[in-house]
RNA sequence: GGCCCGUUGGUCAAGCGGUUAAGACACCGCCCUUUCACGGCGGUAACAGGGGUUCGAAUCCCCUACGGGUCACCA
C-alpha cells in the first residue's frame, strides 16, 4: 500500500498542553516513518498569534521526545525545506498568493465581519449550507476604490466554482466525495496578511514534499478545500489518511472534566512512556495477536494503516492502568524509585534531597511495591507502611482483627519472638511466623491477618516476611504496641 | 440546520458472503501462596433497527435512529 520514499509530518499548533490525541497522531506518523524508512517532519502551525505560545512549543517537543518520538526534519533539527514555523514563512506564502490572485483563482474581499455574520445567520435560518455569497468576487474598480479609501483591510478569498465534486481516496476511510457547491469561496489570507490554516498547510505540505498526510478526523471536512488549492497551485497531491477521534468516557471529545488530557499530566501521574505508546497504539489500531503488550520495535514491525479503525475510540483509563502496571513490573526498582519519588515527597514521607541510605531504602521500597502499582501517583497508599511511625487502620474490618484476646496474645508473642531473633531477614521471618503459628496453634488468615494489620494497618500489601526486615525490628515492635493500644488493649 | 464520517459485549476491538462471532481490559468464580495482593485457569456478556440483494449476510445496497466531526479573518 505504501511504496517508495515516504515523507510524513506532524504539525501541531502550539496553543496549549500537548493533547493525548495529538500524541497518537504523532505516534502513527512516527510508526509509519520508521516502518517504511521514511522521513518524519515536525513543524509548528502557529499562525494564530493570539493563542500560540513558546511554552506550548516546549511542552510539545518535550512530550514528543519523552514518548520517544523523534523526528528527522523540522523544528530544532532543521532541514532543507524550512523554516518550520509558519509565522516565519509569511514571505513564501505571499508569493503564491500573488500568483493565485493574478491567475484569477483568488480575489480580495472587503466584506466586514458584521456583513459575513449576517449572511451566515441567514443561511442557517434558511437551512442551507452557509457559504460565502461571492459579493466581492467581481467588484467594480469604483467600489474597490471606495473600500480602500474607507480603510478596509481585505482578506484574500479562493474561488471555488460550484460545479462538480472533489473526490479522494482516504487511506483509512476509503472513497470520499464532497460537492464543490458546498464549499464556497473561502478565506486563504486574513486581513492582517497572515494565511489561514487551510492555505498554509497546503503550501507547507507541498513545499516540504510531504507524501502522506495522516491526521485526525476533525480535518476530514477541510480536505476538499485543500485539494482544490493543490489543483490551483499545480502541486502534486499527497495521500490523505484520517484517524478517528479519541473520546472521553461520556463518548464526547475528550475534555478536561473527564480526567487528564495532556501527555504532561500522565507523565506527572507516574505513567511510563512505553506504556502510553503501547496504549495509544491500541486506541484505533489493532493487532492480530492475542497478547497486547509489545515493544516499540514490535509495533513498528506490525503497524499498518489497514488495521486502523474508522470509528472513534473511548479512552479507557482502566486499560491504560493495566498496561502501565505491566511495564512497571518489568522495570527495575531503581527506575520505579525515580517514578514514585515525587509522589512520596508530596505525601510528606520523604524529602526532595535524600542521603544515600535513604535512597537505597527508597529503591527497596520500590522493589516491594512495584507489583501493586498501576501508576506512580498510587505509591503513597502502598509505600506509606514503610515510612509512617504511627499506623492507621485502613477500615473497621482491619481494626476488628486485633480486638480479640487471641489476637492480642498473638501479637505479644510475636513481639517477643521478634526481639529474640538473631537477624531480621526474610528467611528468618518466614521461620518465625511458621513457629509462631505452631506455638499458638493458629494458621492461615487467623495468623497472618492480625500480624499484617498490627504492622501495617492494612489488610493487604506486600509479603510480610519482606516488610518486617525493611522497616526493622524496633519500628515493627513499636507499631505493634501502638496497634494494640488502638484496638483497645 | 447543510455537508462528511461512523455504529460488533461496559470499554478497546478481530471479522472483508458460509466462523461454535477471536482476543485484550474491566467484572465474577476457581486454583496457587499457611493471609491479602501478584500470578495461573475458567465464566458472564455483542453484530443499533427496518427493508432489500443472495441458496446463505456482522460482512453488499437503501432507509431510519443514534453518535461524532465540520461549516471562522481557530488550527
Amino acid at each position: 500500500m505504501i511504496n517508495g520514499e515516504i515523507r510524513l509530518r506532524f504539525a501541531p499548533s502550539p496553543t496549549g498542553p500537548f493533547h493525548i490525541g495529538g500524541a497518537r497522531s504523532a505516534l502513527f506518523n512516527w510508526l509509519l516513518a520508521k516502518k517504511h524508512n521514511g522521513t518524519l517532519i515536525v513543524r509548528f502551525e502557529d499562525t494564530d498569534r493570539e493563542r500560540s505560545t513558546v511554552e506550548s512549543e516546549e511542552n510539545i517537543k518535550d512530550s514528543l521526545l519523552w514518548l520517544g518520538l523523534n523526528w528527522d526534519e523540522g523544528i530544532d533539527v532543521g532541514g532543507e525545506n524550512g523554516p518550520y514555523r509558519q509565522i516565519e514563512r509569511l514571505g513564501i506564502y505571499q508569493e503564491y498568493t500573488d500568483k493565485l490572485v493574478e491567475s484569477g483563482h483568488a480575489y480580495y474581499c472587503y466584506c466586514s465581519e458584521e456583513e459575513l455574520e449576517e449572511d451566515r445567520k441567514q443561511s442557517f435560518e434558511e437551512g442551507s449550507n452557509p457559504i460565502y455569497s461571492g459579493r466581492c468576487r467581481d467588484l467594480s474598480p469604483e467600489d474597490k476604490a471606495k473600500f480602500v479609501q474607507e480603510g478596509r483591510k481585505p482578506t484574500v478569498r479562493f474561488h471555488v466554482p460550484p460545479e462538480g465534486q472533489v473526490m479522494f481516496k482516504d487511506l483509512i476511510r476509503g472513497a470520499i466525495s464532497f460537492e464543490k457547491s458546498g464549499i464556497g469561496d473561502f478565506v486563504i489570507v486574513k486581513s492582517d496578511g497572515i494565511p489561514v490554516y487551510n492555505y498554509a498547510v497546503v503550501l507547507d505540505d507541498a513545499l516540504m514534499k510531504v507524501t502522506h498526510v495522516i491526521r485526525a478526523e476533525e480535518h476530514l471536512s477541510n480536505t476538499p478545500r485543500q485539494i482544490v488549492l493543490y489543483e490551483a497551485l499545480g502541486f502534486k497531491q499527497p495521500e490523505f489518511g484520517h484517524v478517528s477521534l479519541i473520546l472521553g468516557k461520556d463518548k464526547t471529545k475528550m475534555s478536561k472534566r473527564q480526567g487528564a488530557t495532556s501527555v504532561t499530566e500522565y507523565r506527572k501521574l507516574g505513567y511510563l512512556p512505553e506504556a502510553i505508546v503501547n496504549f495509544l497504539a491500541l486506541l484505533g489500531w489493532s493487532t492480530e495477536r492475542e497478547d497486547e503488550i509489545f515493544s516499540v520495535e514490535e509495533l513498528i514491525q506490525e503497524f499498518s494503516l489497514e488495521r486502523v479503525s474508522k470509528s472513534p475510540a473511548v479512552f479507557d483509563v482502566d486499560k491504560l492502568n493495566f498496561i502501565n502496571s505491566q511495564y512497571i513490573k518489568k522495570s527495575s526498582p531503581e527506575r520505579i524509585a525515580d517514578i514514585i519519588k515525587p509522589h512520596l515527597v508530596k505525601a510528606g514521607f520523604i524529602k526532595d534531597e535524600n542521603s544515600a541510605d535513604e535512597n537505597e531504602y527508597l529503591v527497596k521500597v520500590a522493589a516491594e511495591i512495584k507489583d501493586y502499582l498501576s501508576f506512580g501517583a498510587q505509591a503513597p497508599e502502598h509505600a506509606g507502611i514503610f515510612y509512617v511511625d504511627e499506623i492507621q487502620f485502613e477500615n473497621e474490618e482491619a481494626a476488628e482483627t486485633l480486638k480479640s484476646e487471641e489476637a492480642k496474645n498473638l501479637i505479644e508473642t510475636f513481639k517477643v519472638r521478634l526481639s529474640e531473633l538473631e537477624e531480621v531477614n526474610p528467611e528468618n521471618m518466614k521461620a518465625l511466623i511458621k513457629n509462631l503459628g505452631k506455638e499458638l496453634s493458629v494458621k492461615g488468615k487467623q495468623l497472618f491477618m492480625p500480624l499484617r494489620v498490627a504492622i501495617t494497618g492494612k489488610m493487604h500489601g506486600p509479603e510480610l516476611i519482606n516488610i518486617v526486615p525493611l522497616i526493622g525490628r524496633e519500628r515493627t515492635i513499636k507499631r505493634a504496641d501502638f496497634a494494640l493500644k488502638m484496638a483497645g488493649h
